[in-house]
This record gives C-alpha cells, structure tokens and sequence, in this order.
DNA sequence: CCGTATCCGTGGAGATACTG
DNA sequence: CAGTATCTCCACGGATACGG
C-alpha cells in the first residue's frame, strides 16, 4: 500500500482509502448493505474483477470489511461493513453534497444505478410532517426498484417493491429528483415523463433541508429533457 | 481525466477530487492560505515536481483554484482557493476526523508540518469560556510555529509567531496534541519534553467539544514517549 | 455461479535533470 | 523561484482462463 507518509490526520485517513475504487466500494456496502461478490460489481459498473479482489483484501486488512460466510439459503460469502467502514458515512455525505455541483443531466454514456440516488436522498430531504403515519413511496427508475420510507422525520431508502405503496414514481432518475426535490411540479414531471399514481400529497410531506444552491439548480435543469 | 462514468453524486465528486495529490492540494491551501508552488511543495513532501504541476493545471481546470500574478512585495504567482474549492471543508474535516484512528506516535520516517495539526484543531477543540478575553497560544513544535487564537468560542489557527502570546508551548508535536486535548496533564507533558511558559489556565480553556474516542485513545498513545 | 489468478497494453506516478 | 522535459516503472483496466 502506498501512502504519503505525512504525520497528518488527513493523509492518514487517505492512505487507507484514497486509492481508486476504495471509496465507492464503501459507497456499495454503505448503500445496500451486505453484498455478494456480484453484487459489489454489478454496483460498480467499470471495475476490473481482479482489482475488485484486491481492493476487498486491503479493506478487510485495513478492518472495513468483513467476510461472512453465509448459511445455505445464501450459500455463498457476503461482504460487510466493520464499524470503522460505517464510520465512512459522513466522509461521503460530505463528497455527495459537494459532488452535488457537477451533476447534469444522465449522459447516455454513464451508468445509473438506482440506490445511487435514493441513498443520499436522506441527506438533502426530510420529513415535514413527522407527526403524520408512516408512508412509502415506491420508485422505478431506469433499472432496480426502489422504496422510501418517510417516517418521523427522516427518510429510509431500500431496494426493492413494497406491496402497498401510498405513492409510485415511474420515470427517468432525474426527473424524479427534480420532483422529490421540488424543483419541477406534478405537471411539469407528468410532461417530462414521470408517472405518478396515487397520493400526490405525500411529495409535498418531504422537503429539502440544506439543499444546496447547486442541488436546486442541479435538479431544475436535468429536469429538462 | 479518467472518470468513474457513474451518474452518482459521490462518483463525480471523486472524478474531480479523487486522484492522488489532489485532496492534499487543496488541504494545503486550505490550511495555509494563499500558497506559491514553492509553499505547496514545502507543504506536500514526496510529491514530484511535475506532479505538482499538472494537478495545479487539473484544479485550476476544474475551477477549484485560481492563479494571482501578485504584485511586486511578492512578486511571484500566487494560488488560491476558489468558492468551490474552500467548499471542500467538510470533505476533509470528515476524512480527519475518520482518520485521528490511525494516527500513532509519529514516525522518524514520516514528515511533519505544524500546521497539519494545527488547523484541524478547530474540528476538535472549543473554547468553553467564550465570554473571556481573547488569548493567543504560541506553539512551536519540530518545524514552523504556530498560534492559535481563542475567542468568543472558537480557535482559529494561523502559522507564525505572535509578540506577547499568554501561554507558549515548545515540544514535540504529539505531546502538544496530547497537552491540548487535555489526554496529560501539565506535569506529564513537562516530563514528555513540552516546555510551558506563561499562564497555564488559558490551556484548561480550550476542550475537546466531539472528540471521538479514537482521538482520546491516539493523543494519550501518543503522548507516550 | 462465485471468486481468484494471469497476461498484456496503456497511462499515471515517481525521480531526476534541466531551463526561463 | 517556477516550473518543463525525460525516463522508468507500477497501477489500472480489460480480457480471459481457471478452481470451488
């Protein structure tokens, strides 16, 4: 392992996860929770498998990682997060917001992932009306589905369909973001093509808390097809 | 630019600050202010030259740094740190807050400046007498000195040497800390070499705020001659 | 199907010498 | 002082083949 061998808290923290990948394998873990090997891959579209490996060895060196070897219904070896690793949080909520400034509109050529977007939603967006029951919001996006629950003031992502959701968004990942943010209303989202069927009034319960300027305009022009 | 092609906030923030040097770069004009490229290579032990100059290039490409041609006193390019650039606080506040783990006693092979400790002490330490005059601690650890300034409830650390400190602490760099965070007490840093002069309750003014068990744990380790 | 190991082409990183 | 030029070498990415 290289590191930069400065006596520095920062440079420290980089020797351990400052190498290419390391980070967004955390991201993966952190996201979805416990992973299979394919798992991890297919959430990280572009790695090579053999450096997947290596990275996974370092992590689980360095104490962020953990292999379970998974009883029968699984039957096969799941990745999780340490402690430490879960401890990444708030360096990645801070990229994520700051990241936040160079995300336009989906290029044809870039992979999307679902959990991507719903994760760090929790970050940017909370509940206004944390006295109200618990709702769910079913989202379909390009590939994997996903559920958020609105419950108390925050908001819980997972992969997934819930049976009775009390709203679904069907669209592309940024227009439902410019929605869920605010930034483009039902009608505009209905020409942009989102489709949403049940109570609209669930998207007015969850707003932006310190949403960033960028976010704001972020949101407002990759709304626009 | 190698990037991840990931439509994901977290991913484009490490398109732009994710490779080697970078994050350092920017944490040194950060932590120091307006640099020359000489004050950065000072600053950045082991980096190449030519390294150096094509991650100026990429910051300044990506809009995180700005070059000044400075007027005559100086009369050399200065580089500072654009709105977008100083926005990176958090990012590197969270990373050295998550990297105090792995900070063990410093090695002789490891570079040190003062300022790497000094300035991320505002993430760590308030003053909790905030009513009370201004002071100034005069540090001087292995390289460059430093001061902290303590006022209305903050630190704020800044290189150099002030004329009439209240309290001067000479010693190694991980005594000071440990002095600091309060993890030894004055008899045990004077035995671990830290020479103290003037008025000693300025240093009980200052304390930890969320000082993670971690730093507790490396401080007093490392304090530990 | 899961995960590891190997080979190879390219480009970034590191060390050093050198110049405006 | 502020870089540029050159060289070497390893890390990365991609493909593929192999063992559980």
């Amino acid at each position: 392992m290289r590191t930069y061998g400065q006596h520095c808290f920062i440079a420290k923290a980089l020797d351990v996860v400052g190498d290419r990948w390391t980070l967004l394998i955390v991201r993966e873990l952190l996201l979805q929770g416990p992973c299979r090997f394919t798992d991890l891959r297919n959430g990280l579209p572009g790695i090579a498998t053999n450096l997947l490996s290596t990275r996974i060895k370092e992590l689980e060196d360095a104490g962020l990682i953990y292999r379970e070897a998974a009883p029968p219904p699984v039957a096969t070896t799941l990745f999780h997060l340490t402690t430490d690793g879960r401890e990444l949080e708030p360096v990645l909520e801070a990229l994520g917001i700051w990241g936040v400034r160079y995300t336009t509109a989906q290029s044809p050529d870039e992979a999307f992932r679902a959990h991507w977007l719903g994760y760090p939603l929790r970050w940017f967006l909370h509940d206004n009306r944390p006295a109200a029951a618990v709702q769910t919001i079913q989202i379909v996006a390009d590939d994997e589905p996903i559920v958020l629950t609105v419950d108390h003031g925050t908001i819980t992502p997972r992969s997934g369909l819930t049976p009775h959701p009390d709203v679904t968004l069907v669209g592309g990942p940024d227009q439902i973001l410019g929605l869920l943010t605010g930034m483009i209303d039902a009608k505009k989202a209905a020409a942009a093509g989102v489709a949403v069927t049940g109570d609209h009034r669930v998207l007015t319960r969850i707003r932006p808390t310190t949403l960033p300027p960028a976010l704001a305009a972020a949101a407002a022009t990759m709304s626009m097809p």
